[in-house]
DNA sequence: ATTGTTATTGAACGTTGTATAATTATAGTG
DNA sequence: CACTATAATTATACAACGTTCAATAACAAT
């Protein structure tokens, strides 16, 4: 029962990419599974490994999509802002993170066999790149310095995301995830004169 | 063939989880299964799950022999050190992480279906309480700040570690997963005068 | 000795990732 | 239009996994 035409290659990856994404946001990344993708979108694993080569593959496009629509997400909470860039930043991290929890977290639960490619990882450079600008436009520290903030801030946050949405910060109560991240910020970073 | 003067049922729990931890620093987390470790030990996937119920609180037995380790770890890296505490203690989390990353790394890899266990959470509770008593020492603002400043100071330590080992801060080059961490000690906290 | 209890096993079930041979649909060619 | 080559899709198979449970073995008590 071959059917060839019902979908190019391309639109059966988006297809299996969205199928793929739905299962996580609905059933967690633990429940995440092959046969689950290929029957939602009614074709058998052999089409997903043809396809997409190998699962660690697939898992790493998926992962990519939510990649970039975060990435785009950060992007547009501080467009046209002139003034607390960072902190708008910030709280759209933890946003994003907090609405899309399964896919969030199916960033970091997945482990790739391989190395990851080249094209995956400029995807999450982009992010520090981001965070730098942002910091080079508010702060007139060296660029080394600013490099070493942007990083520091950057770690900072996740570290607060991971533990709040890990519930391992709501039990020492005092400082919602954004209560924290404000403060690093303010501490963190000296506002240009 | 049963055996069971071979050993107590407490004695079966240390070998198991043992070979456990074994099984978790040789090949890593992923790799790591129930019958993997019965093989270790001699025993079958059944008496694992006589012994603890089932593989999920296993799991939480595993990881709470890491976190007792981790958090000696860290006692000892501040005992009878007056000065500069805080930077230690960052050290030491970031040490122990490097130096065991397979068992550290299955902290945050596992997620448990149920709701953890109070015990488990009363072991990742110590080591805020940790920071804030150190902190406490330090510094001289009132009781809430420190809480939240300890918080953060985690999470933030905590965010470097997980991005770190994972090699995502590595692409960008400027700096250690140390020198960010001190970074943000003197950032964030202002030594007592 | 016999019995009752309990640890341990072995086998089974459903599901997973992965590989491959067998099918089927299409494109190309005459 | 018929025939063939090519590529997509399926069906099937395999080993390993988590999980359960009846059968079995070993022990304690009487």
């Amino acid at each position: 029962m071959a059917r060839r035409s019902d979908h190019t290659r391309d639109e059966l990856k988006e297809l299996a990419i969205a199928a793929g994404c739905a299962l996580i946001v609905e059933k967690g990344f633990a429940q995440f599974s092959a046969r689950g993708v290929a029957g939602r979108i009614g074709y058998t694993v052999g089409t997903l490994y043809n396809v997409f080569g190998s699962l660690d593959e697939f898992i790493l496009c998926l992962n990519a999509r939510t990649l970039d629509a975060w990435y785009d997400y950060l992007c547009a909470a501080i467009d046209g802002a002139k003034s607390g860039q960072l902190l708008k930043l910030a709280m759209a991290y933890i946003n994003f993170a907090q609405q899309h929890v399964n896919l969030w977290s199916a960033l970091f639960l997945h482990q790739s066999e391989q190395e990851v490619p080249d094209w995956y990882k400029a995807k999450t450079r982009r992010f520090f790149d981001l965070v730098e600008s942002v910091l080079a436009g508010q702060s007139n520290e060296d660029e080394k310095t600013i490099r070493i903030q942007a990083k520091t801030l950057w770690a900072g946050i996740h570290g607060i995301c991971v533990l709040s949405l890990g519930n391992q910060l709501a039990q020492v109560d005092a400082g919602s995830a954004e209560t924290l991240a404000r403060h690093l910020i303010e501490a963190l970073v000296v506002e240009k004169d």
